[in-house]
DNA sequence: GGAAAAGTATACAGGTCGGTGCAATGATGC
DNA sequence: GCATCATTGCACCGACCTGTATACTTTTCC
């Protein structure tokens, strides 16, 4: 009825599934691969048939959140406003504990392994997507103006793991507003178009 | 020679600098006692006779952070902005790791614990002082910008802590230029105050 | 039906962790 | 000098860690 494939990645899909929600709500470091085998209903011999050591058992979770954001087809500058929009409804998730990425780091006790890697990919392809974003809105300096973007993101994710305050969210979008504006985008009031260029 | 309490405040004075030391660039989960007794040079129970358990030397390690930033004798306007140069030179000292209270609040398996309020009242302090600046720069909203310009510090702390490159800190005081300037402080060009009020 | 694969439970190895007990040694204070 | 305190080394505890070994049962494929 169904292949041996198919019942190997799905039993792998299972375990990635337990092994994210356990590793982001307490951190990498304090779970171990006994609680995730429990968590999962299997034996700790089978989690160790589906992955051979709990270094790739991390590597998957980490890879399992590099996927870049879902485009919309919004204009380029409510694009990337509505972004920090998705930031709140994922800040006011009663589950939601910062980056995965930057906590992975922040716990890692050598300072460049390979989660550092993936962690930068990760950051570097969200500063990717928002320069697109500003070079189609043909800003001056995309580059520079994605950075900022992204210094916006980051501290309001971490302000939100330590203060748990899910507003933060919105001064970052105010913020990233006057940014915007100040590079020249007509982001505040999208819909009037006529005049003001 | 010496005073018993002298001599006792000097011992958790060096057992506070290995603590911080090490805890700092490996993390607190990482680092045993063991390790901390063996690198002051003291048995491990000696540790323990300052410092009764290890939640108490993480207090005390995160409780030494919690200085204020010295005030200078600068104009409000430069004083944030010189702010964000101390930070590039922290950011180039090769054993910057990020903020110890967002990794100590990153790694800690359960979200509500002591260390996440010390954590929130660092950064609340560090909000206040830019708040004060800009009070007294008379922008309309002290408190609006102080947390933008914590947005901006927090985002370059973690995106040093992850990339590794402290020029992040001068894009983030490029960014902090920008705000201040759209709030209507005239800080580019401090030394030229004749007539653009 | 029967072999091969994958699952199970249980136990164990070898290590580290935070924390304690204890006897002995050294320094300090009066 | 003597009592007191700090410190030491070392063994030890129970708990937890990653990872493995064994032996048994279930499922799947042909």
């Amino acid at each position: 009825m169904m292949l041996r494939a198919e019942a190997k990645s799905l039993m792998q899909e299972r375990i990635l599934r337990s092994a994210d929600r356990l590793f982001y709500a307490h951190g990498i470091q304090a779970i171990g691969v006994d609680t995730i085998a429990a968590d999962v209903g299997i034996s700790k011999r089978t989690l160790y048939n589906h992955f051979p050591s709990k270094a790739d058992l991390i590597r998957a979770y980490l890879e399992r959140w590099s996927q870049p954001p879902a485009s919309t087809e919004l204009p380029p500058a409510e694009r990337i406003l509505a972004e920090f929009d998705r930031l709140e409804r994922t800040f006011s998730q009663p589950s939601y504990r910062g980056c995965p990425f930057i906590n992975a780091v922040a716990e890692a006790a050598e300072p460049a392994d390979e989660l550092t890697r993936l962690a930068i990919d990760f950051k570097k392809a969200r500063r990717r997507w928002f320069a697109s974003c500003l070079a189609e809105l043909g800003v001056p300096d995309p580059e520079r103006l994605a950075t900022q973007m992204m210094l916006l993101v980051d501290g309001a994710v971490a302000t939100m793991l330590v203060q748990g305050d899910a507003s933060i969210a919105r001064a970052a979008r105010d913020a990233a507003e006057v940014l915007l504006t100040a590079a020249g985008v007509a982001a505040r009031r999208p819909r009037v178009s006529h005049g003001e260029a």
